[in-house]
DNA sequence: CTTCTCACA
DNA sequence: TGTGAGTA
C-alpha cells in the first residue's frame, strides 16, 4: 500500500492534462502555484509537470475557492495540515525511543551479558 | 503545436 | 483572471 502512493506522487502529467481534468485554465493553475499552493516538478524543458496528487488538490483547492474560501485561507488550511503530520511523526519517533529504553532496561536487568543470551531476541515484546 | 514568462489599448 | 506577444 505505499507503491501506490509513490506513483500518485510521479509527476507525468503536462499542464494541458491537468487543464482538461481539472477544468481549470493554465492561468490559475500556475497562479495557485504561485501563491505556493502546489509546487510541480519541472522536467529538462523547464515544462510544468504535475502528479495525479496534484490533480486532487487542485480539485480541493477548486471547491475551497467555491465555497467562498480566499488563496490565504486555503494557504493556511494546508499550514496547519502540514503541521498536524509533523506532530504525529514526531510523536511515532518519540515512541519508538520509548519502546527501544523499554527493551534495553528489560535485557539490562534479566542480567544478560549480551543479546545473544536473550532467548527471545527476535520476538518483538516491546 | 504546447508551454513559458511578462505585461496591459 | 483574461489575453496577446515573443520564446524555447
Amino acid at each position: 500500500m505505499k507503491e501506490k502512493e509513490l506513483r500518485r506522487s510521479l509527476a507525468v502529467l503536462p499542464i494541458g492534462t491537468v487543464m482538461c481534468l481539472t477544468d481549470l485554465t493554465a492561468r490559475q493553475i500556475r497562479y495557485y502555484e504561485k501563491h505556493e499552493l502546489l509546487k510541480p516538478e519541472r522536467n529538462p524543458s523547464n515544462r510544468r509537470m504535475y502528479s495525479l496528487n496534484d490533480i486532487d488538490k487542485l480539485l480541493e483547492i477548486k471547491d475551497y475557492l467555491a465555497e467562498g474560501m480566499n488563496i490565504a485561507g486555503i494557504k493556511e488550511v494546508y499550514l496547519k495540515k502540514a503541521a498536524k503530520k509533523k506532530k504525529v511523526r514526531e510523536q511515532a519517533i518519540s515512541d519508538e525511543k520509548v519502546r527501544k529504553m523499554l527493551r534495553d532496561e528489560f535485557v539490562n536487568a534479566s542480567g544478560l551479558k549480551s543479546q545473544h543470551e536473550f532467548s527471545f531476541k527476535n520476538t518483538r515484546i516491546f
